[in-house]
DNA sequence: CGCACCACAATTTTT
DNA sequence: TTGTGGTGCG
């Protein structure tokens, strides 16, 4: 055996937990490399193990020939593995701040700073694991003076581009309904994405002489020219900015090069083509460019992904070697095979399969309901069963197409008692009571931030109307002026006269503001922000039941800017500030609650249960309406359908209705093609008998019509789960009631809660405590004394 | 200027 | 059905 081959085969004993194909990917260090990760196959652990690799290392794993010759004693030592070999055996290892990890989400970054701190400790903190937006925040706020910004500058979210968008149309006198501002941002976005300036689309519109795109190309310019004005950036600019730094300016991108030595992409498959050319400009001559990614992943072409990106990845690095990881560690044999015989529909594709060493485990289920509430009632049925049988409530997740489905599930889980969480929906931070705050912060931090300044003036309601403040606007337009300057000095402008105390009043509160936030911390400023404007004294005045939970949202602010502060060790206003506009409340999504999870197959990505219920199986629904008739479009539902069945571990169930009502409309849809592309094998169909949908060769279509809400279909899942009414009062077992238990011994049964035909009891035990226990399941159990 | 009421539309979403 | 945005009145 020669050094090389000792080296090798040492490196290779130090990763013996991962499978042949896991370990192929951590040591192919040199290159271009595209790993194709299949749902559950453990690229995270790759990633997190290549960076080990990389650090401990560098490139001996990957290297033809080990450069060093080796006196016989180190051979030995290397042969048997001593712990002295890791030093000889490390080539050029790799310092952690010559990484970097692009991730998606700034949850996904977290989650592999802190394994990868867990496993290297304080080192981890110099990589870079961050998403694409703060890699690019980080990068600007070094260099974005070449770009004629300051490297303070302003990030827009997307409220704050549709505000300035709606301005803009408002001012060019353009028609909202067919120049929707948020279509022209959609417009701008993809110009952007295809690396257009505003002078190079007028320059397409041009040839086109179309009315609409050239009216695009001068909203286009308008909005570069507002945005650039305040020293703003929306998330596009973000990337855009920096491709044109790292693409302009040779030093710059020399030095941003020969920083990074390596550089690893998660999720490549949603990528777009800024992202792909933003990695291009950064990836050094050595071309050490690793993208994990997942094809049949794919599911926000809707906002601009390529799958391109990763299909032609070995185009556009030449000489790439590819990797597949198609063991998969999460599901059951069953599960997988639904999911594989589901993408296998898919024609554009790499092509992979994914195989488990797992027992095949039990069926897919399909239970087809009368309707959406039925439908709910089911799934609350079979959590409050696996609850009885000791399961966690947060072993459950129900997946759905659109939001607007969570409505029913939400409402019987609620009735039932089950804590639930909705992941998704309006975010935290786009609250408006919660932007409000944050606008005031914005204001006092930036002074001539006038799109947050607008926003506040007049919340709460302090008597400067609409009005008065496009007065003071046009003004301040005129002057080149901050807005802020103009209602300071609003006494000294005629036309806001009417209006002037009270601005004067206001600005008078911001300076008291500003002046504070120079000697305090955030959350003090916080405090006095809130007495200072009686924001929530407002609410509270108003007392509905909405501007309660709106409170609770605005104190909930405070805790995340404690938060921020205790986390990153930073008081400062702006850190705070900058830091908000690139979070989002996935990053609140805590696993750790015991509670149901309810959310879209799209917020599911990345995440396992142990059971899960999709929920809205039925065509114009999952496939949507939209997609039916549009292959590619048919291919991403299905990509998406794919993500959801592979979410799963143990049990899966698919979730059909007969009846739905949706936005007020009731239909009556055929199950999803999606359920019929899962092999007969694989899929127990419970159909209540006397139905249409039924056995395998009949027809898939439901009989429409009234006669099937005929009250002869109370509460099919009850036939297979016979169950009491919750109103039928319980012969045995009444609150009070002293209790023998054959494994806890004698308690009292304090608390009774209804849940789906059965009855959550909560029984105080003299020496176990207070228990929780499902009536039905433990009834043999339980004796009244 | 503020508030109440009515029309209208509504995949999916991270940053 | 639900939420939002625009209009009109007090």
């Amino acid at each position: 055996m020669d050094g090389t081959e000792a080296v090798h085969s040492y490196i290779e004993s130090k990763f013996m937990h991962l499978n042949p194909m896991q370990r192929k990917a951590v040591f192919a260090t040199e290159g271009p490399l595209l790993i194709l990760a299949g749902a559950g196959s453990g690229k995270t652990t790759v990633l997190i193990n290549r960076i080990y690799n990389l650090l401990k290392y560098g490139c001996a794993s990957d290297c033809e020939e080990f450069p060093r010759q080796f006196s016989d004693a180190e051979l030995e030592i290397i042969k048997n593995g001593q712990v002295e070999a890791d030093c000889l055996c490390a080539l050029n290892p790799v310092e952690p701040w010559q990484l970097l990890a692009i991730t998606f989400t700034n949850k996904a970054a977290g989650e592999l700073e802190s394994r990868l701190e867990s496993m290297l400790g304080e080192a981890a903190l110099d990589i870079w694991a961050c998403t694409f937006h703060s890699a690019c925040v980080r990068i600007l706020r070094r260099n974005a003076d070449a770009l004629g910004y300051s490297t303070g500058f302003t990030i827009y979210d997307t409220s704050d581009s549709l505000a300035v968008m709606k301005q803009i149309v408002k001012e060019m006198d353009l028609d909202d309904k067919f120049y929707a501002p948020k279509s022209l941002l959609a417009e701008i976005s993809r110009a952007k994405d295809a690396r257009l300036s505003p002078a190079e689309y007028r320059r397409q519109a041009g040839f086109s002489s179309d009315l609409y795109h050239s009216k695009v190309a001068e909203v286009y310019e308008k909005y570069t020219d507002v945005l650039k004005k305040a020293d703003a950036m929306d998330f596009d600019d973000l990337i855009l900015n920096t491709v044109n730094l790292l693409d302009y300016n040779e030093d710059i991108r020399n030095y941003w090069q020969n920083r990074f030595r390596y550089i690893l992409v998660d999720e490549y498959q949603d990528t777009n083509n800024l992202q792909y050319l933003l990695v291009s400009l950064l990836t050094n001559r050595e071309n050490n460019i690793c993208v994990v990614g997942d094809d049949d992943q794919s599911i926000y072409k809707f906002r601009g992904a390529t799958i391109e990106n990763i299909l032609s990845f070995e185009s556009h690095f030449t000489e790439c070697r590819t990797i597949r990881l198609e063991q998969n560690y999460r599901s059951v044999g069953h599960i997988l095979n639904a999911a594989n015989s589901v993408i296998s529909n898919n024609l554009e594709r790499k092509g992979k399969t994914l195989w488990t060493a797992k027992s095949d485990g039990s069926p897919v289920e399909l239970y087809v309901a009368d309707n959406e509430r039925e439908e709910a009632q089911y799934i609350a049925s079979v959590i409050i069963n696996g609850y009885g049988r000791g399961e966690n409530w947060r072993d459950y997740a129900v997946l759905y197409r659109m939001n607007a489905q969570s409505n029913s599930i939400e409402y019987a889980l609620k009735s039932h008692n089950i804590p639930y969480r909705i992941v998704g929906g309006t975010r935290f931070f786009d609250r408006a009571e919660v932007k409000d705050i944050l606008a005031y912060l914005c204001v006092i931090s930036t002074p001539n931030d006038d799109l947050r300044l607008r926003r506040i003036i007049n919340v709460p309601a302090r008597g400067i109307g609409l009005k008065s403040v496009e007065t003071a606007t046009e003004i301040a337009n005129e002057n080149d002026l901050p807005l802020f300057d103009v209602i300071s000095h609003a006494m000294s402008y005629e036309e806001l006269s009417r209006s002037a105390v009270r601005m004067k009043e206001f600005a008078n509160m911001i300076d008291e503001l500003r002046d504070y936030a120079v000697t305090s911390s955030p959350d003090e400023l916080y405090d006095l922000l809130i007495e200072k404007t009686g924001y929530i004294k407002t609410l509270e005045e108003k007392n509905s039941l909405e501007d309660q939970s709106r409170i609770e949202n605005v104190k909930e602010l405070k805790s995340s800017i404690l938060g921020y502060m205790n986390d990153s060790g930073d008081t400062s206003l702006e850190g705070y500030l900058a830091n908000v506009a690139l979070y989002s409340d996935l990053d609140n999504y805590d696993s750790d609650a015991d509670a149901v999870t309810l959310m879209t197959m799209h917020s599911s990505k990345g995440l396992e249960f142990p059971y899960v219920f999709i929920a809205g199986m039925e065509e114009t629904v999952f496939p949507g309406i939209r997609a039916i008739g549009e292959a590619s479009e048919m291919e991403e539902e299905r990509r998406l359908c794919y993500v959801a069945i592979t979410r799963a571990m143990k049990e899966l169930r698919l979730i059909a209705a007969r009846q739905r009502m949706l936005f007020g409309r009731t239909n009556c849809n055929r199950v999803s093609r999606f359920v019929d592309e899962i092999p007969e094998n694989d899929i127990k169909k419970n159909v209540p008998k006397g139905y249409g949908y039924s056995e395998p060769s009949s027809s898939t279509v439901f009989p429409g019509g009234s006669k099937y809400s005929s009250p002869v279909s109370e509460s099919a899942y009850k036939v297979k789960a016979p169950a009491l009414k919750k109103e039928e009062p319980l012969p045995e077992l009444e609150l009070g009631d002293s209790v023998r238990h054959t494994a806890f011994g004698e308690g009292v049964v304090i608390k009774m809660t209804p849940m789906g035909g059965d009855y959550l009891l909560e029984i105080n035990f003299s020496d176990k405590g207070v228990k929780k226990l499902m009536l039905k399941s433990a009834a043999r159990y339980i004796q009244k004394i």
